[in-house]
DNA sequence: TCCTTAACGCGACGGATGTAGCGATAAGAT
DNA sequence: ATCTTATCGCTACATCCGTCGCGTTAAGGA
């Protein structure tokens, strides 16, 4: 769900609005040396989580690693959310789109699939974004961007299941796809219990089920006898 | 949800296992002074949390409150979350008791009240509590230990649902609750969507509709067909 | 080519965090 | 009353964290 890819690319990313000094400064200088020293980091940010994981992550080791001094990734980021906000602000313009098996609920058994691998990966990548997420303003409103982006692209999921007769056409999308993937995130970041793999087809079929019977439809038409079904 | 009282008891309760040197050492002062330190200590402790928050929440700043040394506290609780541990040890054995409407759906709806208030309650002592428990090992365990104490607890209401013929006689209680609950926990504390109140009913609802469509039935009986309504 | 200036490198600092060693105190047993 | 020892108080120390001020470098325009 979250690239983890490490590839030096080519600079030319726009700089991440240093934000303590809002002076709505125009950002002269998108090119060139910054954006080295941009990618330098960012590169260091992933390895050094892959390598060592959540709690070995430091603002220090980041600019040891990077060779990039100290004084320079806090300006520019602030803190290890800043870091890690910027990391999930590039994964967030990727090309994923969300699984089509023909059928609601193996879309949404594929969707939990993802998620489960997401919060199961070593190094637990995902698991530290949250953590960091309550830590850093700026890593908690680029895991929420996040997070909202694959939601809307998951809609056409239910749109799909509607035009195939299988759910009401009512149903709200994000309602319905939050109900299936909820739980999961529940049992495993807060309530952690040792999730299976079954848990992911159970919630999905669960969801499922709950949307034929006409639980997330929209306005009043939470009838079930308006479903087509 | 978790109680907040900062009345200052008799001492008398056993000392936390330091777990750093696990001897397996039988804890042989319980009472007097120990106690009484632990005491001043945990009341500190939520004293700090109600009053500055949980950003302002350090092992000196309540070693200060307390009068007890930094040393000893690092000694006992050696950090953050190991003190909101012990505070959240405490609220544990307390005497809650799910509300009883007289209906699935009330009932459901009460439970989530509770979650939306403790997540909005101000000062933010959960989300606190969920933030420390990524940071330390004592306070993620003493929270899933909190959950699932809550959620065994809440199975009455889906008893009693069977009993009086809502839903399938084979409804799994816990997957029933999670499914009224996740939905709001994720949206609130994860997804961080500005939550009103009316998502509460909204996802109550949602999880009792889909129990009486038989959704949460055990074992292979997911079949509406089964359905006693 | 030269000039302006945003961004970086550098050393130093003040404060917070966590640990070690050692003596003092009091709980609990005899 | 006396003894043993777990626990606490204290000082000192090492590290980490985040910031400040100033000199240097190089991007982009004239």
């Amino acid at each position: 769900m979250i690239p983890t890819r490490s590839t030096s690319e080519i600079p030319g990313a726009p700089l991440p609005s240093p934000s303590h000094p809002i002076d709505a400064a125009p950002a002269r200088r998108p090119g060139g040396r910054s954006a080295q020293v941009r990618r330098r980091v960012l590169d260091a940010v992933r390895d050094q989580l892959v390598e060592q994981g959540y709690d070995a992550l430091s603002v220090d080791v980041v600019a040891d690693r990077s060779g990039v001094h100290r004084t320079t990734v806090y300006r520019r980021w602030r803190d290890v959310g800043g870091l890690l906000a910027d990391v999930l602000a590039e994964a967030t313009g990727d090309d994923w789109s969300p699984p089509d098996t023909g059928s609601l609920e193996g879309d949404l058994v594929a969707v939990n699939r993802e998620v489960h691998a997401a919060l199961t990966g070593d190094p637990p990548i995902t698991t530290a974004l949250i953590a960091a997420s309550f830590r850093s303003e700026q890593a908690g409103e680029a895991l929420r961007l996040f997070w909202a982006d694959r939601y809307a692209r998951c809609s056409v999921i239910v749109r799909r299941a509607v035009e195939r007769g299988e759910v009401p056409a009512r149903t709200d999308a994000r309602r319905l796809l939050v109900a299936a993937t909820a739980p999961l995130y529940h049992e495993m970041v807060l309530l952690r219990t040792p999730a299976g793999p079954d848990l992911v087809e159970r919630w999905a079929g669960d969801a499922a089920t709950a949307a034929r019977a006409g639980a997330f439809a929209a306005a009043g038409a939470a009838d079930p006898m308006t479903d087509p079904g």
